[in-house]
DNA sequence: ATATCTTATATTGGATACAATGTCCAAGAT
DNA sequence: ATCTTGGACATTGTATCCAATATAAGATAT
């Protein structure tokens, strides 16, 4: 295992904290897809009896980052292409809409500050850091919204394709594109002009959907 | 407490258990908002101890069924109409995209499975079933779609709003409305009119909405 | 030698026991 | 009269123990 478990040891919100920390080693990809989650392992590595583990399991597998088997135990769940490419599909329609309802009550300094994260996004030397700072940008530009629930459910959308747009930032011409349209995102939100803005915006997350595609073929159909 | 707890002591889903028959209790109604979930209650009601009760309860969390505090407890997460509203737009956009989906690889039995659902909901003359029977009819039109994602995360929208919806279909002209639109929906699912279905199915949606806004208004803001 | 049955081990699921924290009420001080 | 404080009680959170089941290795029969 390489994720950083601390000590844990009779504190109270044991659960949670076990729950965050294996969210963000599953999505950051650190655990890799069909990794097994042993509960034994996990309790010892937080020092912390079981309990609270499957608990944290219990709620990842509700989100749909970890499959489990009675008596088998949990494994990190994996994404096809496909599957990944229909989260891209919902993503396509909610976060336009998002983006929409935002820019109408968006206050100045959120702008200000996309602008901010937008240009760290793209001066960014250290490849780990881009994943983060991509996910940054695109929560500033939301965050005015007050459409709780699109959010919540996004959200959970990129926590489950985030792994391949970790990977499609490392390839290629990924992180130059993804710069390239963010900052034609943003000139659209600054100009006021909501049409554009999540045109824009449902272009950038269709591009990736294809671009994935592209670099992660399905395998050929196997009798 | 007003739903049907099984005797599963010792079981060994015992959980599942517990998860399926709370989120029944919940989406229809019989849990109102706010009530209280006490772990130990539950436990005595399935003759089981509180560990499954917490792990179903963790999951009901996180589909937004239920809220907790640290030591004080589950409540049945409540949903003012304002909120039920963005649920409902949320399905606006998917389900049509779900059920157009649905068309292209529609087998013929559905669509007369679909029909007979449709006739059984408009004759039954038992409004405790009409909510069961509405949504049998949705999922049976949906159900050749390949769209797994928006499929889960559609189910979800309706756990939230199905309270809403049960009312909506006892109030005058709701459950009239309701079997109207289906049948138009319907036909234009034998037409093969992925167009018109879609974008009747749209309205439906977005009806309910407007009529669940009209019926639950908003609390005038207070100071 | 191979296939099938048996048994040992690993691992999960649940029950019970214990620890920690919030709530509520009563008693006393100001 | 009102506010604070302390302690009993209720309830949740975690640890430990036991039961059930799957996997894999070894024994046995053909």
């Amino acid at each position: 295992m390489n994720f950083k478990a601390v000590d844990i040891s009779r504190t109270a919100s044991a659960s949670s904290i076990v729950f965050d920390v294996l969210r963000k080693a599953i999505i950051e990809g650190e655990l890799v897809e069909g990794a097994p989650l042993r509960q034994d392992e996990i309790a010892n590595m937080f020092s912390t009896s079981r309990i609270p583990v499957r608990e944290a399991i219990s709620r990842l597998e509700e989100l749909g980052l970890v499959k489990t088997q009675r008596y088998k135990g949990a494994v990190v769940a994996g994404l096809s292409a496909d599957e990944a490419a229909e989260v891209f599909d919902l993503r396509a329609l909610l976060e336009p809409e998002i983006l929409r309802d935002a820019m109408t009550r968006m206050p100045k300094d959120c702008l200000q500050k996309a602008r901010e994260q937008c240009q760290a996004f793209s001066n960014s030397p250290k490849p780990m850091e881009w994943g983060d700072l991509n996910r940054d940008f695109h929560k500033t530009l939301y965050s005015a919204s007050n459409l709780k629930y699109f959010k919540e459910v996004a959200e959970n959308a990129m926590d489950r394709v985030e792994r391949y747009i970790r990977a499609q930032l490392l390839m290629s011409d990924g992180m130059a594109r993804a710069d390239r349209e963010h900052l034609a995102i943003l000139e659209a939100c600054e100009d006021g002009d909501g049409d554009r803005a999540s045109l824009l915006l449902r272009d950038h997350i269709i591009g990736a959907k294809f671009s994935l595609l592209e670099h992660f073929p399905s395998p050929a159909v196997r009798k």
